[in-house]
DNA sequence: GAGTGGTCTAGACCACTGT
DNA sequence: CAGTGGTCTAGACCACTCC
């Protein structure tokens, strides 16, 4: 299989740090005349690395060397940010939109609301040091916003859900595998139908009433989840 | 693009009912013929439909289409085995080997066992509904195995680790996405390299003492993780 | 032994990125 | 505009599965 020597090859000289986190490999062209062979073939070896996570593509501009992966708790967080920032990494939050919706079926169930009613949706892209690395969609129940300022700055909103203090001790979650949605895929630089995590929260406050539901779809190899209730 | 057509084709065949769950497509030449394209853009195709989790492969055998995911919830359950029977699938668990191992140093801080302490290695192989789907690794440390039965069928041991009556508040998870060991590709028939889900568990008793560290390495379309606190 | 997927070759054209 | 990845063609041989 030489597809396999050629994967193990890139690794080797990612692993002893020919190349930097975050840089750019040489094209496909290049690295395929390297290895004396087609791209086909040299693609099959980059596609392999970057399912272990050491690299990921970039739509059209190329391959490039993952960071650190941010670990993420799911069941004590609900704030990437909170959490770059305990790691000491860099993290913007870009909005995206914001909009009033009418609750699908699923969002009634776990929020438990009654038929007909709307929710805040706030859809948002994540970058870690400076790479987008995920796009996250908040539902919060429209009676709850009533409480928050109409500024739609995501900065003012999280500082705000934070303020519920959430009961971890209850909270539900849900992690998959999916491929990335048109809207996705274009706002994570990625080709359409990448893989990406998919992380579900229903956070409650204390009374128990569920104010969050939460919708991370991040690349796999920028968040390492470990789930405990014990921080 | 050609292959997303292709795949939607194919993917509304099985959702409307042409193909069963669990029945095999016609071969890639075949498909590729149907469809008058060649075997590279029609693998695209499949490989996308794959990665939703409609579809899998197993090595040299073909393509055949996904079952109905089995719900799991790592942070209440160790057993796949309950999860199944709970749920009404069959599931048989087929033990691939058993050993004594000097413990990593993973182990050691996990299971806080003091250095050079021994560990139970058991490898198993889960099938579901027929289906070889996960390969599961537990490590027990060796003081605690002393209580059991020396035999080595897992239903015994399985037994024995639910009567731990472990301590589900005090659980510790991991998620990830990895490519397939050679040993995972070849028990679950799989092609070198495919893409699994990792599920990391770390059991305690009642009295605070880890006495299981857990992995399972599953086909992501046969399993879906739910994780909560509560039942 | 026929058929299957696994791997590979040697090209090609396109849409888009970066300069 | 040059270069990149995205997609596609039209083959080929091999190891393995299934009959």
């Amino acid at each position: 299989m030489q597809y396999l020597t050629i994967k193990d090859a890139i690794e080797e000289q990612i692993d002893t740090g020919m190349f930097e986190a975050g840089q750019k490999l040489p094209s496909e062209r290049t690295l395929a005349e390297t290895f004396s062979t087609t791209r086909i073939t040299l693609r099959e070896a980059l596609n392999h690395l970057a399912l272990s996570g050491k690299i990921y593509k970039e739509e059209r501009r190329g391959w490039f060397v993952s960071t650190a992966k941010l670990i993420f708790n799911p069941m004590q967080c609900i704030d990437i940010a909170e959490a770059c920032k305990e790691q000491k990494r860099n993290c913007r939050i870009e909005a995206l939109s914001s909009h009033r919706l009418l609750a699908t079926k699923e969002m009634l169930t776990v929020l438990k609301l009654s038929p007909f009613s709307y929710v805040k949706q706030q859809v948002s892209l994540i970058h870690i040091d400076g790479r987008r690395v995920a796009v996250q969609y908040r539902y919060i129940p429209e009676e709850m916003t009533t409480l928050l300022s109409h500024d739609e700055q995501t900065d003012v909103l999280t500082q705000l859900l934070n303020s519920f203090e959430y009961d971890s001790e209850k909270h539900e979650i849900e992690v998959g595998i999916i491929p990335a949605s048109q809207l996705e895929s274009d706002a994570l630089n990625l080709s359409s139908g990448s893989m990406l995590l998919s992380i579900n929260q229903v956070a409650c406050n204390k009374s128990q009433t569920p104010f969050l539901l939460q919708t991370i779809r991040c690349c796999h190899d920028a968040i390492n989840l470990k789930i405990s209730q014990t921080a």
